[in-house]
DNA sequence: GTTTTTAGTTTGATTAATCAAAGTGCCGTA
DNA sequence: TACGGCACTTTGATTAATCAAACTAAAAAC
């Protein structure tokens, strides 16, 4: 029933507000992480608002109802699965699945889904060790801590990678950054804003605040 | 690059052209098997033909170019291996994949397509019998012989369904009407046009003319 | 407290896909 | 050869999604 479009927007409205973690979305950060100009995001959140998916209130932002945030953990869910497939059955490379399952999933059907989900033994992590809602919309936190708000000379596991973007992903796998890996932080220099790293078997190699602050890790 | 819609009528006009087989492929045809109206499928080719697709005379029906073919083939490859995978891997039945592999037809890369032939193994027909064609575009003809205009009295392996109708389908699988199976014409009565027929193992029944038209046979 | 900047809104236009309904060409039968 | 009917085409309208550019409100800067 819902379009792509709208699909694309209650998922992207969901993940800005778990992350930015307030109780409104403001326009901008919708508008750029859809790639869409200010102006559509505006006139679509009224048609969103009318057909009951989120409030809207002018100048402040957006609010998804609670069925618009069933969908969107729908379309979370579905994302993550089918990039668990790629990357798990096909044999695709994890810097190459985000695009792919950015269509697919608005092409999945319920059924279909649950059948991969029981094909693929209930994953509950994907690729890039984002947890996967299940079938009811509960979702695990993501950890607090990452290789940069971390205290240092402590081996941790990396859990999960903050970043779609095929390039990072790319250096990130040729690094060994990858969940599951263990790192220790064993220098960092607020002067050139990078902290050093050591990976088990590998060489040292530093990684700036920024990129650091992507690779969350626990323990 | 082409929409979705764009995908749907390429591949509807093949499949026509390839049964009714003669040079143009009717509106009427077109507009009927995608449930538009003869407008909406009149206008629609003059877009086609302006991007090459194909070619249009009014009053006549439409020819595709090789491109068009070239397109039209590709989803048929694809929507015939997706139809595979929902079967044999996600062991969905039979009757209900036409829809969503109309679906995922449509949001599946080349390159996951290539890893799911792979996977599955080359498989050279779908689940309903038709074959799958090639990478290159070279797809098998259908036997010729079905249940209707065959002789009597003879046993005849099931190669092909010409019926994606989930009715249909059901009722074909019931009787065990599927490919591999072997099955023998016993009596044809033409006042009733119904055939009598007898599967391995099976109780006699008896098809009607135009249902026994829509199983394809060989041997 | 003005002014400037930035974020968000409005407006008018465009594109793809569709329909209903009015109009037209052609083919077969009389 | 004229007529009627069917298949097809045209026209005018609608819907979803988008943009550019003009506009406005609210927050920062001065
Ligand atoms: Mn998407
Ligand atoms: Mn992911
Ligand atoms: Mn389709
Ligand atoms: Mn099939």
């Amino acid at each position: 029933m819902p379009s792509a479009t709208v699909e694309n927007y209650l998922k992207c409205i969901l993940m800005l507000s778990m992350d930015c973690d307030q109780s409104e979305v403001p326009m901008g950060l919708i508008a750029n992480s859809l790639g869409v100009t200010p102006g559509t995001a505006t006139t679509m959140m009224k048609n969103l608002q009318r057909e009951k998916w989120l409030t809207y209130k002018s100048r402040k932002g957006v609010t998804l109802t609670s069925k618009g945030r069933r969908l969107g953990m729908k379309m979370i869910r579905r994302h993550r699965l089918l990039e668990t497939f790629l990357v798990d059955t096909l044999g695709l490379d994890w810097s190459e699945i985000h695009d792919e399952a950015e269509e697919l999933e608005h092409a999945i059907s319920e059924k279909v889904l649950e059948r991969l989900d029981v094909f693929l033994g209930n994953p509950q992590y994907d690729p890039h060790g984002h947890p996967i809602p299940t079938k009811g919309g509960v979702i695990r936190k993501l950890p607090q801590k990452n290789l940069l708000n971390l205290a240092m000379g402590k081996k941790v596991k990396i859990e999960s990678i903050l970043d779609q973007g095929s390039d990072f992903l790319k250096f990130a796998q040729k690094k060994g950054l990858m969940p599951g890996k263990l790192v220790e932080v064993i220098q960092r220099d607020e002067m050139a804003d990078s902290v050093e790293l050591q990976l088990e078997k590998k060489s040292k190699f530093s990684l700036g605040f920024k990129s650091a602050e992507k690779i969350l890790v626990s323990g």
